[in-house]
RNA sequence: GCGCCCGUAGCUCAGCUGGAUAGAGUACUUGACUACGAAUCAAGUGGUCGGAGGUUCGACUCCUUCCGGGCGCGCCA
């Protein structure tokens, strides 16, 4: 693919101009317009050295490659400052017939994270809370960077940091022991769970002496109370259950459950570690590690009641991953509004001597904004349910469906597909940094740049294959392709590996997002403009050919990003 | 007050490590289905890239400053 191509074009140019091969490779870029070639070499670097204007350069460039061609290159021209290069049409098919067609299943996949383990921290819910739309996002983008990596070759292990600690679990149980007779545990254990914690919440408001009481049932927990931790045990068995149960919708399962939990007997370990390296010191009661930066806010380790706090934990849980687990990389997916907190781990990490500190990363995106709402407060039961989202997006489709395609068989399951698919590549089309401001008809939108759009282009696909009449289309071409608009979809189907590659080092799921949709639009332009099944249902085998490499593609893509791809819909 | 992030077409957003006339969708105006599936395509209208300086052969992209919005800032997670 592109990564391929770009490499033998800069080692064939490498001995003509006289250039290492890896700064040419490192300069040639893809022109926005397609009419300028497939490939461009900037020259402007060179003027100053050579004492040369740039046109001239790319003039004489031009001249010393057009007297030896390397085979690849059909058309080389110079154009104000740059060398504009059009490959041949033969040789991008030939590639896409060894990279793609040849191997369908190693399509776009890299080796370049081979032998390397990546942990990735997402979605990480808290018991006895609902997943809001917040830990929708955070569970695709965690999900995508997921896939991303795999494609990467990394060996990767989705986390589940579960929030099971803390007072609010005294609380909950206090609440349970109090009111547990007025709700159906037994039918509808999450949503009564849940309706305790709002309660609990409501009647602390005019009763603030709850609070203690909630304190105190946590202290029994924590000193171990038989009662207490099996309702505790039983309150993180229904919260993942149904976890569990919304991630499946999303298709969605973590590799591993460590939650916060899980780093109690470490927390004083690592207090006794930083403590040990001298990084402590002692501020208004609390023990704190000073960031380099002054204006920095230091980095809270022990509160002045001797108690450990989040950042202690993260603290201990970045060293399991890191030393225990023997991770790589370590990846936390988790909301802008924790930027600062993760900074001021990594940073006591790398005082600690942790080498690895510089290769923990946090996966930053923007929070949802709500016109009226304010913020969404799972406390007062305000909040958009991650279930809600999925739901209404499945139940329009249905309705779309219904409409469009009445005929259409097992419409539940492709109802299902393409609304998930829909929630999904809504949220990950946009750079994850940005905030977004939540509207349902923006979300339940599915014409133009949206997810069933995309499955549609490869519907389409799939529908072309059907009816070719092959059995299997076929995996190669007979004749060299001379429709533009197939020669231009060639070229871009063949940028896939670089736009995963590109996509991972920043780890933003959207890059792929973006890429779908530009094929796509390639697609519908050359079916279009392309009778691909004639009158007699006789076909262009070699269009055929191209319409198969394209739904490998879409397929793959909308895999990384864990959406399906249904063949009707 | 301090720190970080964002500010591109009426609206929602792309624009990768600075590169050739700033691109999509949507909305609006047109045109294309007795169908290779119109959840589509083609065309048009629409932008002083928040403002002002600066660096550079070249700035939406880098630096400074101001304005607007978001988030965060020691005993919650």
């Amino acid at each position: 693919m592109l990564t391929l191509i770009k490499t033998e074009l800069a080692n064939q140019l490498s001995s003509l101009l006289e250039l290492p091969s890896e700064s040419i490779l490192e300069r040639l870029e893809s022109p926005k317009n397609p009419e300028h070639g497939h490939l461009a070499f900037p020259v402007f670097a060179f003027a100053k050295e050579w004492k040369k204007a740039p046109p001239v350069i790319a003039q004489e460039l031009a001249d010393k490659i057009k007297a030896n061609q390397p085979a690849l290159v059909a058309q080389v021209s110079p154009m104000s400052g740059f060398l504009n290069f059009t490959l041949k049409t033969q040789y991008l098919m030939d590639c896409l017939k060894t990279t793609v067609l040849d191997q369908p299943e190693n399509i776009g996949r890299s080796q370049a994270g081979a032998g390397k383990r990546v942990i990735i921290d997402y979605s990480s819910p808290n018991v006895a809370k609902p997943m809001s739309i917040g830990h929708l996002r955070a569970t695709v983008i965690g999900q995508a960077i997921c896939n991303l990596a795999k494609m990467q070759g990394f060996e990767v292990v989705g986390l589940n940091h579960l929030g099971d600690w803390g007072t609010q679990f005294g609380k909950l149980a206090w609440a349970y022991q109090q009111w547990n007779q007025e709700y159906d545990f037994k039918n509808s254990p999450f949503e009564s769970l849940f309706a305790l914690y709002v309660r609990f919440h409501e009647e602390a408001e005019k009763r603030p002496e709850l609070n203690e009481f909630g304190a105190e049932t946590f202290k029994k927990l924590e000193s171990g109370d038989d009662e207490i931790t099996q309702l505790w045990k039983w309150f993180v068995e229904i919260s993942l259950k149904e976890y569990d149960r919304l991630w499946a919708l999303l298709g969605v399962k973590h590799d591993l459950v460590r939650g916060e939990s899980f780093y109690n007997d470490r927390l004083k370990p690592t207090e006794k570690l930083l403590e040990d390296k001298g990084l402590l010191v002692e501020s208004d009661g609390a023990m704190v590690v000073p960031m380099d930066d002054p204006k920095m806010p230091p980095c809270l380790i022990r509160k002045s009641d001797g108690a450990s706090l989040y950042a202690t934990r993260d603290i201990a849980s970045a060293i399991y991953r890191m030393e225990e687990l023997k991770s790589d990389i370590g990846l936390y997916v988790v909301g802008v509004d924790q930027t600062l907190h993760f900074k001021q781990v990594f940073e006591v990490l790398s005082k600690m001597g942790y080498a690895w500190a510089k290769d923990c990363h946090h996966i930053s995106f923007g929070m949802y904004q709500f016109k009226n709402m304010g913020r969404m407060s799972s406390r007062k039961g305000q909040i958009i349910e991650f279930e809600d989202v999925v739901q209404k997006a499945i139940e329009l489709v249905k309705e779309i469906i219904q409409e469009k395609n009445p005929e259409l068989k097992s419409k539940d399951k492709i109802a299902e597909q393409v609304g998930v698919g829909a929630i999904i590549f809504n949220d990950l089309m946009n750079d994850r940094i940005k905030n977004v401001e939540f509207d349902w008809d923006k979300v339940l939108d599915f014409e133009g740049n949206s997810g069933p759009y995309v499955q549609y282009c490869n519907v389409r696909c799939k529908s072309l294959l059907r009816k070719s009449g092959y059995k299997q289309w076929p995996k190669t071409f007979q004749n060299e392709l001379k429709s533009p608009e197939a020669i231009q979809l060639l070229w871009i189907l063949l940028s896939y590996d670089d736009v995963l590659k590109n996509g991972y080092k920043i780890f933003k799921p959207h890059i792929i997002a973006m890429y779908l949709l530009d094929v796509c639009r390639q697609f519908s332009t050359f079916y279009a403009k392309n009778k691909i099944l004639n009158e007699n249902d006789m076909v262009q085998s070699d269009l055929m050919t191209l319409v198969g490499a394209t739904s490998l593609i879409l397929e793959s893509a909308l895999g990384v990003l864990n959406i399906s791809a249904p063949n009707e819909m």
